[in-house]
RNA sequence: UGACCUGUAGCUCAAUGGUGAGAGCAGGAACCUUAUACGUUCAAGGUUAAGAGUUCAAAUCUCUUCAGGUCAACCA
């Protein structure tokens, strides 16, 4: 083995990472790194599983980043943590791309290709690109098992999926019910959601639309309403009072059975005239909308005229003779008005819809069908999902056709009528509208709209206030380009709501990341929670295990293959069914052979099973559970958990629930949703402690990433061109996960030049002097006491970092972490120790200094590499493996195998940290200063002045006047304390302490502190507190409440940063001159060294001409600059042979530089 | 339409309610380097999306509006 660190010819990331692949394949590393940890607590992930049916996208790359940074750690920090990887196989996307493959639709399943065929093909389809996958997993460096993955398609995993439903079904968690979904007659079949959404499926179209006239029914509750439209003493002589409500579906009428207004929604009621006949009216609607339906002048209706005061007589005085039906002409002047839909009115009372709920009205159309309601129909409702945007504030509620409606309408127990069949048309008994299709759905060439003739209808009867055409957006069957409806159809669904208090509770319990996500769109989910859904009428799925006979008296739930098998024997036996032909050895749950058995009921009834398929969602809720698969041994005892168990595992709660598990914000619905349901359902506990979602890649200028835009990063380019590291560290570093982050490839080589190029830097600085030394870490380590104090001031900031990034990390904040690492890396390790100490890695003899900085940097990269180990994991490997291969200071083949680096508190100085900032303030500040007078560094300067304002700032600045004399380049620094009245001082109030003491009164004393003179300020420094007035109070202020800083020293060069001020004698003496043109001459001849090619060691002759101006600079520092350039001579000459011209300070030399012996 | 998230310099991001809003990158100017694809210094760049409110004090808390996003829905 070679005892020279590696040296890198240039930093080449993905060829780095391709070493270290190869590496982690031969040596097993990820295998190896679960081992090491064998018996220790485990820290349980759950892998989210992707589908393979669609190519891996950036996206991708940065959950799976956090999932693998996440587990890497918890790995290093002692934790076993298992990683099973998965696929999800089930769903839509699945079955459209099949389809579109083989150019088909839905419609010809079971025609063009038996459902066999096609779910084979779906089979085929699920794991297309699972090679793209696993490489992508792999260059990613995502550690995860994919040799032995659960597919959700197994039968093992179906089954489990069955064992869990059945105890849903046990618990009276698992019902049928009918829910209203979208609903195409022309095709005969519900529609997804997904379907809704194709591009073209929302049209405008023009419908006929009716505001409709409800009677009310006088009673208790109506009582007020019927008061208010008649104030005469004589009573109530027309008593025609009606809700108005508005349809854009007027078929839905025959089905209506309530009317739904809003609680806190203000309506008014009306006194008016019907617009169609002409009849005196009063109507109810909400106020917001008064003036859709009533002018707020009428040209024609004005005061004193006999029409004012035959309408006024009705209007305000209730008269019952209805003068205008006496008089011809005024009947001529009305029906115009009437006939321009110019509406006289009166409000004669203001209520909110709460004050109107449980009033009752008459049955708008009532036939024989709708006689019977199943409910106490004909109410007025109320409910939050009423607006007054559009209609009249009431909502026509027929429960069947309408999700809201139906949810209303549940609540009421108002019933619910289907007045149309599944072809899209009224059933029998409905009179004159009995059979006609609601829409055109046949392509009836002479097709007379139905609705038209139910507003036709209303008109003749009264009952309609206003009827026209409205276009609206209405969604279209994707398929057939009809009209869908929304209709109610039978379905399973999981009683979530019956566990809902739970589900609430237990996610307070769970660590959400970030916190807004739990609480917020998860918690307002959970509060707003409706059943589960479970059914889906598709192909290629898991099958609802319930069997029903044909009446749907009896059902049963299967839970078990082996439950499947008994039950399909026992039909064979007393039904004589050939179930056992079906049920081998190589069963396949999936439609069409599961639907093919046939059970036998307890009474002896032939069973088929219910057509649906379930959510896909429920198979990856589920893979807690169906990941492992049952044990049958478990299953009969009757066991809690009676799943199989990997090996080395002996209980299930070692995996489950989750310590934690992370993917995108889009799954807080789905995924999250899912594994939370059951999970809480079946054993009402949590399925995961902690939860990370994270936020989109969108691309560089925040648009999302489609094909179609060509927008989209393709990951394995990415990676190929950048390295993974790199891609890795700029996703987390970049922005909180959780953030949504825009993509851009400059950023990431950013990271690749910055971070990695720095660290590249110092770690390639390290190894070029460590092996010219030999150094291997052979000696003891040197205390702490006898390492110099730079070298205290980096291991003291390195176990800071370690302290903060441990904590960061814990808290699930790898941005965090990761910028704190790069500022150590960047600002500390290599642009001030390294700088700073350069000089001790090549000049000297190896001994105590210079090993105290070998081994002080080397515990460094160490340590670095370690905490960047779960975020960069190849680069930080070969790293660890270069230095280690030396060192041997770890027993591991990995830097994946040993443990996180542990803060060292005694490590940490914080007053050595505290000053070395004050250092690098005071160069800054001081080299700041030399800029603007253009004084180069390399010309000395006499002094800097620093005004200290207490005795510790001063003995820390004390410690690092050295550092700050050879960094700035100045000879001596001089204190300006407290007492000096040269300086001028500054008096600032410390806001956050002294405001919350004084309050209101902040302002005033911050004034005041504004208009202190010097005097002042000296006279509170010297009694520490000073009284002042405001609003003739006093107000005592107390030099801890202050901050008091140097502003300006007089007649300095003065700059500040916080309360450090600097000043600086920028005086050049002849003396510096010359220091400064000897400096800049060794500075030149370096140049030359350099550029000739020499090696760092070789001695040099060296002959000046035309620099007789510099003789008394070099005479006097000879042995200075000889030491520097290593010249064994320096003679000044009248001429150089062929030597090279150089510029000194403005002054043009010759110089002549000859290799020793060369 | 609703719930939730986001909006800060040209770009990417910071800023326990505490008062001159900070870095880095890009662009401009100069300098430094026997590790440098580094760095240092200077200048420039901001109505903290807009408006109102609470507060002694708001980028930060509340409300409204606008824009982008996610999920759910789209109904009279």
């Amino acid at each position: 083995m070679s005892n020279k660190y590696r040296e890198f010819t240039q930093l080449n990331l993905p060829s780095i990472e391709q070493e270290i692949l190869a590496k982690w394949d031969a040596e097993q590393a990820f295998e190896k790194s679960i081992e090491v940890r064998e018996g220790a607590v485990p820290f349980v992930f759950y892998e989210g599983p992707p589908s393979a049916n669609g190519m891996p996208g950036i996206h991708h790359v940065i959950s799976r980043t956090l999932k693998d940074l996440v587990c890497r750690y918890k790995t290093m920090k002692g934790f076993k943590v298992s990683r099973k990887g998965g696929w999800d196989t089930h769903g839509l996307p699945i079955e459209l791309g099949v389809e579109k493959e083989l150019g088909i639709t839905k419609e010809d399943i079971g025609k063009k290709i038996t459902v066999e065929e096609y779910n084979q093909k779906c089979r085929e389809a699920v794991l297309r690109f699972k090679d793209k996958w696993d490489d992508i997993t792999k260059k990613m460096g995502y550690w995860v098992d994919l040799n032995d993955p659960y597919i959700t398609f197994k039968n093992e995993y179906i089954e489990t999926l069955w064992w869990l439903l059945k105890q849903l079904y046990n618990k009276g968690l698992l019902y049928e019910s009918v829910s209203i979904q979208p609903y195409s007659p022309a095709a005969g079949t519900g529609l997804s959601s997904h379907e809704l959404n194709q591009p073209g499926t929302y049209k405008d179209v023009k419908d006929t639309s009716a505001v409709a006239m409800f009677k009310a029914v006088r009673n208790e509750k109506s009582e007020f309403l019927f008061k208010a439209i008649s104030n005469t003493e004589q009573g109530i002589k027309n008593d025609e009072l009606f809700f108005l409500a508005w349809t854009t579906t007027p078929w839905t009428l025959p089905s209506n059975l309530g009317l739904t207004a809003g609680g806190d929604i203000d309506y008014v009621l009306v006194k008016t005239f019907n617009p169609y006949s002409g009849k005196p009216c009063a109507v109810v609607l909400a106020k917001a909308l008064l003036h859709k339906y009533f002018p707020a002048h009428i040209d024609e209706f004005e005061e004193g005229g006999d029409l004012y005061e035959a309408i006024n007589n009705w209007l305000n005085h209730d008269s019952d003779e209805f003068l205008i039906e006496k008089s011809a002409g005024l009947k001529i002047q009305f029906d115009g008005i009437i006939k321009k839909k110019q509406l006289p009115h009166k409000i004669v009372a203001t209520f909110k819809g709460k004050d109107i709920e449980e009033c009752r009205y008459e049955q708008l159309l009532a036939y024989e069908a709708n006689k019977e309601t199943g409910g106490d129909s004909f109410r007025v409702l109320v409910d939050a999902f009423v607006t007054t945007e559009d209609g009249t504030g009431i909502v026509h509620t027929a429960p069947a056709f309408g999700a809201d409606d139906f949810k209303v309408g549940k609540k009421y127990g108002i019933g619910i009528l289907t007045m149309v069949d599944r072809e899209g048309k009224f059933v029998d008994g409905l009179g004159e509208f009995s059979n006609r299709y609601v829409k055109n759905y046949k392509d009836e060439k002479d097709y007379v709209d139905v609705n038209v003739d139910i507003c036709v209808k209303l008109k003749k009867e009264n009952r309609a206030f206003k009827v026209e055409k409205y276009e609206h957006s209405y969604p279209h069957c994707w398929r057939t380009d009809k009209p869908i409806l929304y209709y109610p159809l039978d379905a399973w669904f999981i009683k979530t709501t019956a566990l809902k208090d739970k589900m609430v509770e237990l996610n307070k319990t769970i660590n959400w990341k970030p916190k807004s996500t739990g609480e917020g769109r998860f918690g307002n989910w959970l509060e707003n929670m409706v059943d589960w859904n479970l059914s889906r009428s598709r192909f290629w799925g898991t099958g609802l295990p319930i069997w029903k006979t044909e009446d749907g008296e009896e059902e049963k739930c299967i839970g078990t293959i082996d439950e499947l098998r008994t039950e399909a024997a026992k039909a064979d036996k007393e039904l004589g069914t050939h179930n056992s032909q079906l049920i081998t050895h190589n069963l396949d749950l999936h439609k069409p052979y599961v639907d093919d058995i046939i059970l036998v009921s307890a009474t002896g009834k032939p069973m088929k099973r219910v057509p649906d398929l379930i959510d896909v969602w429920f198979d990856s809720g589920a893979m807690p559970y169906a990941q492992w698969g049952l044990d049958y041994d478990k299953v009969k005892n009757g066991d809690k958990y009676p799943f199989k168990l990997p090996a080395g595992v002996e209980k299930f709660e070692d995996l489950y629930p989750a310590s934690f598990i992370a993917e995108g914000v889009d799954q807080t619905r789905g995924w999250f949703y899912t594994l939370h349901a059951i999970s809480s359902l079946v054993y009402e506990s949590v399925a995961y402690k902690t939860v990370v979602s994270n936020g989109l890649v969108l691309d560089k200028n925040g648009n999302k990433m489609s094909k179609r835009l060509g927008n989209v990063v393709d990951p394995f380019h990415t990676i190929s061109t950048y390295g993974a590291d790199a891609t890795r560290w700029y996703l987390i570093t970049n922005a909180s996960p959780w953030d949504n982050m825009k993509f851009d490839i400059e950023g990431i080589k950013e990271v690749q030049r910055k971070f990695f190029g720095t660290l590249y830097n110092t770690y390639q600085f390290f190894a070029l002097y460590a092996n010219v030394d030999d150094f291997a870490f052979k000696e003891a380590a040197i205390p702490l006491n006898e390492r110099p104090e730079i070298d205290r001031w980096i291991l003291s900031s390195l176990h800071t970092l370690i302290k903060k990034v441990n904590e960061s990390m814990d808290d699930y904040e790898p941005t965090q972490a990761g910028r704190l690492i790069e500022e150590f890396v960047d600002e500390h390790l290599s642009n001030w120790y390294v700088r700073l100490c350069r000089r001790r890695f090549w000049k000297g003899d190896y001994e105590q200094d210079k090993i105290s900085a070998y081994q002080t940097l080397y515990e460094c990269l160490e340590t670095v590499v370690r905490l960047i180990a779960p975020v960069s994991p190849f680069f930080s490997d070969a790293v660890f493996n270069n230095l280690n291969a030396i060192t041997q200071r770890f027993h591991a083949a990995s830097v994946h195998h040993v443990d996180f680096p542990a803060a060292d508190e005694s490590l940490i100085d914080t007053d050595l940290e505290e000053r070395m900032q004050l250092a690098q303030d005071t160069s800054s500040l001081v080299l700041s200063l030399r800029k603007k007078q253009n004084i180069k560094v390399r010309q000395p300067l006499q002094k800097i002045l620093i005004p200290v304002l207490n005795t510790h700032m001063k003995e820390q600045l004390q410690l690092i006047e050295d550092l700050i004399k050879t960094e700035v380049n100045v000879k001596e620094v001089e204190y300006l304390t407290a007492d000096n009245s040269f300086i001028k001082k500054k008096i600032k109030p410390i806001f956050q302490t002294l405001g919350k003491k004084l309050g209101a009164k902040m302002k005033a004393v911050a004034a005041a502190l504004g208009n202190f003179t010097q005097e002042q300020i000296a006279e509170l420094e010297k009694e520490t507190v000073y009284n002042l007035l405001i609003d003739n109070e006093p107000v005592p202020l107390y030099l801890t409440d202050v901050e008091i800083s140097s502003e300006d020293v007089p007649g300095w060069l003065v700059a500040n940063k916080g309360s450090l001020t600097v000043a600086l004698d920028v005086t050049i003496t002849p003396q510096l001159v010359n220091e400064g043109n000897a400096r800049e001459l060794v500075n030149r001849i370096q140049k030359i060294r350099k550029d000739s090619g020499f090696e760092l060691t070789d001695r040099i002759d060296v002959q000046l001409s035309g620099a007789d101006t510099l003789a008394a600079s070099i005479s006097e520092y000879k042995s200075y600059i000889c030491a520097e350039i290593l010249a064994d001579s320096l003679e000044l000459v009248q001429e150089t042979a062929n030597g090279t011209e150089v510029e000194v300070n403005d002054l043009l030399i010759n110089v002549q530089v000859s290799k020793k012996g060369g």
